[in-house]
RNA sequence: GGUCCGUUCGUCUAGGGGUUAGGACAGUAGAUUUUCAUUCUACCAACAGGGGUUCGAUUCCCCUACGGACUACCA
């Protein structure tokens, strides 16, 4: 019988969730859809002391934005609650214990100076290797060195131990990776891992194997970085006896920095001037204790579904040509197979580009939604309905953000500041500024206001005159909106109305004048 | 240092024993436009190197180089 597909992401919450760990998320939720399984979301939080206030919701919040939507987790729990680790530790000893009992694990008593003492012997002998493993453990403390009555003795006195896992000596692990095939490694290079943690915390690794058992997870995809411990994972496994609903593996590749080298941290975000964040982030400097804030793609004014085709392009792709996809399409089409093996570097260009394409289909109707809200924010509160949506309409082309709809508006709401000199000094004289004249003093008179017949009494004005439209059209630009560019001039003056524009003409007339003259 | 993973245009990638090595972003040029932008068209641009295997290798194998991850009582 088919196991239900069940995947999982487990973040530890140590801060805000970057963009790598959201394609993790959502690769193992396309996959867990593509496939009709759950995905589930457990935080990893066995380490107290890196514990972050906040971290949680923000990856909750971040997740909801992106449209990634957990079946089971910490808030809306489903048939395995708990959903996180600390509220599951009471159950780990006994797992631990289990290795204890069946000799594939042992309690150590060394103390973090007798670690550092060993590390600093093996490393001065020139071991290529320095690690707690089958040779060093026989010269430490621990319950396959100490006598039987004594480990008992110290146990019952309440000293501070680990237990760790018997690693054996010489034995080849293997497992069959979705993405990279098979991975073979030796024991001897894995090292006797910590299991229980003196705090009574089981580590990642005895936590992480536990609880997928637990939660029945048939596919664990993770980031790259887990791959050297995979091996130690399925030795946990097998010592556990649960070999035969062992997860499967697919470890992704890394995600890398824009430039340079090493893998995306979380500092490359402001040092480059891009967010590495999918939301805006107030944490406080580890060193300084200085308040900091992280930029984030929401707040820079990224569209989910943008952002999230992008992603997603990250590392994999179709094999086809196209290139926009829409959440239910790239659950339609994902697939492990296709992820590739190589790190990808991250793109500013490319997100942007997404983000204009996912823009501009949307309908103006939407675009005058945050036209309006931007506008709003300034104070510009009398804005209809129908004409947000005829501007938004007229300047989507010009935007990438939704915020640069309100910049590309102004025009329509402030007359101009001053005008362009360039053009002013090229295209201004006597006889446009007659043609503008005339123009102006005829156009509110006009019925017809769209703007094919603005153009048609332009053009009717101007070759009254004996002159070409191509001569003022560049005057009547700056007259009417101050800048030398900028969207069609006869959708603007259509939008702006025959009467404002006229007064705008006749503004710059009295302004321009004395070009006029000269 | 050790272990593991990787390497096709600047970037994301397709492809795969015989191809003009394809697409997208960026870049460049041209067309359209009253302007900028958009749009359209074209151009530029890649199989890390060396050995094998083979009639033939960018594709399969090995080595080298380079890059990366991991190497904690962190995840």
């Amino acid at each position: 019988m088919e196991r239900e597909v069940r995947v999982r992401f487990a973040p530890s919450p140590t801060g805000p969730l970057h963009i790598g760990g959201v394609r993790t998320a959502l690769y193992n939720y396309l996959f867990a859809r593509k496939m009709g399984g759950k995905m589930l979301l457990r935080i990893e939080d066995t380490d107290q002391n890196r514990f972050v206030p906040g971290a949680e919701d923000y990856i909750r919040q971040s997740l909801e934005w992106c449209g990634i939507v957990l079946d089971e987790s910490p808030w809306n729990e489903g048939p395995h609650a708990p959903y996180r680790q600390s509220e599951r530790k009471p159950m780990y000893m006994q797992y631990a214990l289990q290795l204890v009992e069946s000799g594939h694990a042992y309690y150590a008593f060394d103390t973090p100076e007798e670690l550092d003492a060993m590390r600093a012997r093996l490393t001065a002998a020139k071991v290529p290797n320095p690690q707690y493993n089958a040779i060093t453990r026989a010269q430490m403390r621990n319950s396959l060195t100490l006598p039987e009555d004594e480990v008992k003795q110290l146990l019952d006195a309440g000293t501070a131990y680990v237990i760790r896992l018997k690693v054996p000596r010489k034995e080849e692990v293997r497992f069959n990776d979705m993405i990279r095939g098979w991975v073979v490694v030796h024991s001897s290079s894995i090292d006797d891992k910590v299991l229980m943690k003196s705090d009574g915390m089981p580590t990642y690794h005895l936590a992480n194997i536990v609880d997928d058992h637990l939660m029945e997870i048939t596919h664990v995809i993770r980031g790259e970085e887990w791959l050297p411990s995979a091996p130690l994972h399925v030795l946990l496994y097998r010592y556990f006896g649960w070999e035969s609903t062992m997860p499967q593996f697919a470890h992704l590749p890394l995600l890398l920095k824009p430039d340079g080298t090493g893998k995306l941290s979380k500092r490359d975000g402001d040092r480059l001037g891009f967010p590495v964040f999918p939301l805006e982030w107030h944490g406080t400097d580890a060193e300084t204790g200085e308040p900091t804030v992280s930029s984030g793609y929401r707040e820079s004014g990224y569209l989910p579904d943008a952002f999230i085709n992008f992603l997603a392009f990250l590392g994999w792709n179709p094999g086809s040509q196209q290139e926009l996809f829409s959440m239910d399409e790239l659950i339609q089409e994902f697939s492990i197979e296709r992820v590739s093996k190589s790190p990808a570097r991250f793109d500013q260009n490319k997100v942007r580009w997404y983000n204009e394409q996912y823009l501009r289909a949307k309908p103006d109707g939407e675009l005058a939604g945050y036209l309006l809200e931007s506008l709003q924010a300034q104070g510009q509160t009398d804005v209809s309905t129908e004409k947000a949506e005829q501007i938004a309409a007229l300047v989507k082309e010009r935007a990438t953000f939704p915020a640069d709809l309100a910049r590309e508006a102004q025009l329509f709401f402030q007359r101009p500041g001053s005008y362009d000199e360039q053009v002013v000094s090229k295209k201004w004289n006597a006889q446009v500024a007659g043609a503008l004249a005339a123009f102006a003093q005829q156009l509110p008179a006009a019925t017809d206001t769209s703007p094919d017949a603005i153009k048609a009494l332009l053009t009717q004005v101007v070759e009254g005159l004996g002159m070409k439209l191509g001569q003022v059209l560049q005057a009547l630009r700056v007259a009417v909106t101050g800048a030398a560019a900028g969207p069609d001039l006869m959708a603007i003056m259509s939008i702006l109305g025959v009467q404002e524009t006229a007064e705008r003409i006749n503004v710059a007339l009295e302004q321009l004048n004395s070009y006029t003259a000269a």
